[in-house]
DNA sequence: CGATTAGTTCCATAATTCTGAAACTATGAA
DNA sequence: TTCATAGTTTCAGAATTATGGAACTAATCG
């Protein structure tokens, strides 16, 4: 992942009604929601949806499905987590003992 | 971590400028960068420079310190820690199996 | 076919964010 | 003190994003 990749996939979920259709998706899981259903569950315009939707599919956070007159739309794993390990590329100076928690239960940054 | 502490911290990582600083950062670990350090590697102007770690430290993805006339900069790992933990929270209804890749080896969007 | 429902695109306005010159504050050295 | 270096704040213009009404396309039904 490139760079300017992160930044369209950070960009995406940086805004809150994106980053709550985002979270809806991810407890929805493989059922997802339809746009419509999101327009209304959320009462933003259905305008206003479409454009927030369509920034989340061009960052590859979600995908879509079309079922008759509705549109599907799903969190799409890959994406979070390609981000994720973006985010802590070269941490810890490759020694993820550095990172790791006092405890060492919990994980770190590193995994 | 609420909503709105989430959305700040990804716009914070939202782009490019500061992105790339965060990971100047992340692999320079407890060692640091100065801020004139950062304005120099990354030939923005200081006034610039001094903007983008505002907007990075108000969102607590890294802390400053004071030394002498220069003021270093660190990453805050338990800023990115809490990030993620808010963008995976509620995955996979509770079943992580469900995230993890076919393999089972490498670790899934929840850990 | 025409009517209905679901969703998107267009586009002008509003709101926010980014940039860097100029002026400022803070620290250390002579 | 005065000077030089490091960094921040102010502020105004530039650039980017967000919003939603109106008009459009897509699929289904009678």
């Amino acid at each position: 992942m490139e760079l300017i990749d992160a930044v369209t996939a950070l960009s995406s979920l940086a805004q809150p009604a994106r980053l709550q259709v985002f979270r809806l998706l991810v407890k929805t899981g493989v059922e997802g929601i339809c746009a419509g259903e999101l327009s209304r569950q959320m009462d933003i315009p259905k305008p206003t949806m479409s454009f927030h939707l369509k920034e989340l599919m061009n960052a590859g956070m979600i995908s879509s499905e079309r079922k008759g007159r509705s549109i599907t739309y799903r969190v799409r794993k890959e994406g979070i987590q390609q981000l994720m390990t973006f985010l802590t590329e070269d941490c810890c100076q490759g020694r993820p003992e550095l990172c790791l928690p006092p405890s060492g239960e919990e994980k770190g940054c590193c995994g």
